[in-house]
DNA sequence: CTGAAAGCGCTTACAG
DNA sequence: CTGAAAGCGCTTACAG
């Protein structure tokens, strides 16, 4: 592994020239360029990253905590495609990703250590709880970083979410305006902010429709299979005409529940969900539910922190990315007209 | 963020012995250590780790790079688990590590760039195929390196891996003891070691008791519970009397397309896998299988890569986990007897 | 367009 | 036990 100062020597330039040579630097010459190029490549010359770190004041790579826990980050299909949102982005603006791998407790202790210490330029986070510390220590920090969903007391923070509550109403009132009227919901879990405005954009839905709210068809998930397995057989005894399910892996174990029970979706039981992953459209019936744009989450959360990064300025960034309603079986059809 | 010749200044001594401070040093007083601390704790110090890393000359990340994509990444909970171990050990021994997030093709263009930068101390491989090119990368690298699962052709590596011919010589015994013939398999992808190990093993129980091969009864997957499922209804005319399956989501997939076809666990046909994934023990029925030891899998690599880069050695390190025979439902019970 | 020089924030022999 | 000094491998004004 050659240095830039042995790199210097043997094309007979200076340090300087060929820094700025291997940084595309305008400001050289023709051969100069060529002459350099061709030792760099013969020599297999990699920059030393923490002296380049070092020296320019920043790494080029960027921090993604999602603090939710391992098991639940491989669980999701969400995080699969979030991650993967973020890791292309990165990849197109040759930066690098690195992705905390660790329980949410241990977050908070190390949280501090990592985010000082310079080794991101900056961070996404995903999918916080409500009382999260996180994000006082990001803006204790001074670190350029964004959110991929809102938060909900700290407002003058840079994020990108899509319209939770208006999308879950969306998706409900489509429900009653088919004819259910006696409409149950599983939340998400309320101290995650999806989770609370989704919930919201249920209790909406029903009451611009002069509905009124029955505690009995309310039960909280916590965005997992499992977790709407267990919520749909609490519902069962209120037997709901139709259910909104705020996480399609909980829709996906609302089915398996429904299905046990020897229940039809949609004739016995309507269903619809929030996230279109894969699985749904492959389940049976398949599923109902609300598009996220998650890839897209996650590369414009990217690219708005790169920008954010390279070229500082004050105005707040808050994006929304919009959502499609996807209709497919498992809501059933009209039931008046 | 102070930098170190703040603390120095504020603490009233020399930039050498702030750094003898924060690394533990031995050789520093008492009153010494006590004063310079308070000044650390005071003002939140964290020590650069650019400059950190460029004066010793290390980095404390390990990277672990795990050539099999994405998506197949966060779908097999074997990856889930040897991602924990890994992650636990590294934590456990102040090393932070980083996940490569790309494309198997992606690798190949950058794993040099990467690994010739001096971003990280050493790297742990994972599931390499049978032709990767990471390893020639990697010894021409000459950084340290532990590979999970040994390597076919090159020998003089370091790995840890459990004895897959054996596991699967024990478990497709089992199965002949129990007075099964018709013995299929469903292999893993035959350019992945472990996958030719297993197919090697289950080779070997029939062989050793005299039994010929019937082609037909041997169908190759990928590890992936649809490939299992896919496999699995090709050997369905076969009409086998028991499956070695060679992981257990395939498994999964196998007894999905069983089901489907009316068929019952073991008394139609008889299921076994390999893994012993968390989904085993709770399958319909619990699922027989070879219990690996993956969480340890993980956190051994890591011990012995971190040993060897702090205590260079040039011995090989061939280190090969135990197994256990899981006895459930889905093989059956004794024909004979 | 190019080079000399300072500096990024640490660690580590070397003295004492 | 402690400090002065060199050095890790880069970048970046500053001159020219």
């Amino acid at each position: 592994m050659p240095t830039l100062e042995e790199i210097a020597k043997l094309s007979g330039v200076s340090r300087s020239t060929v820094s700025r040579v291997i940084n595309n630097d305008p400001h050289v010459s023709d051969p100069t360029y060529k002459k350099v190029m061709a030792v760099v490549r013969e020599f297999n010359y990699q920059p030393n990253i923490a002296a380049r770190s070092l020296a320019s004041g920043h790494t080029r790579v960027l921090g993604l905590v999602i603090p939710t826990g391992v098991s639940k980050l491989f669980t999701d299909p969400y995080f699969q495609i979030l991650i993967q949102g973020v890791s292309s982005a990165c990849n197109a603006h040759d930066y690098s990703v690195m992705l905390w791998l660790a329980e949410p407790e241990y977050e908070r202790r190390m949280i501090k250590k990592i985010l000082n210490n310079g080794l991101v330029d900056g961070v996404v986070v995903s999918s916080m709880v409500v009382d999260d510390v996180i994000v006082e220590a990001l803006v204790e920090s001074e670190l350029p970083f964004m959110l991929i969903g809102r938060h909900p007391t700290v407002t003058d923070v840079n994020y990108v979410d899509v319209d939770n509550v208006a999308s879950a109403k969306e998706i409900v009132t489509h429900l009653l305006r088919l004819g259910y009227t006696r409409v149950a919901t599983i939340t998400g879990p309320l101290n995650a902010i999806s989770g609370v405005d989704r919930y919201e954009g249920y209790i909406e839905a029903l009451s611009s429709r002069g509905i009124k709210i029955d505690t009995g068809l309310i039960v909280e998930g916590d965005f997992s299979e499992e977790g709407g397995y267990y919520a749909m057989r609490r519902l069962l005894s209120q037997s709901p005409q139709a259910v909104f399910v705020a996480s399609d892996p909980m829709a996906m174990g609302a089915m398996r529940a429904l299905h046990e029970a020897g229940l039809s979706i949609p004739e016995d039981v309507a269903l619809v969900g929030f996230d279109d992953i894969p699985a749904s459209a492959r389940s049976n019936p398949p599923l109902t539910t609300i598009r996220q744009p998650v890839h897209m989450l996650g590369s414009v959360a990217v690219k708005t922190l790169i920008d954010l990064i390279e070229h500082p300025v004050a105005d707040l960034h808050h994006i929304i990315l919009p959502t499609q309603l996807v209709i497919r079986e498992s809501c059933g059809v009209d039931l008046i007209s």
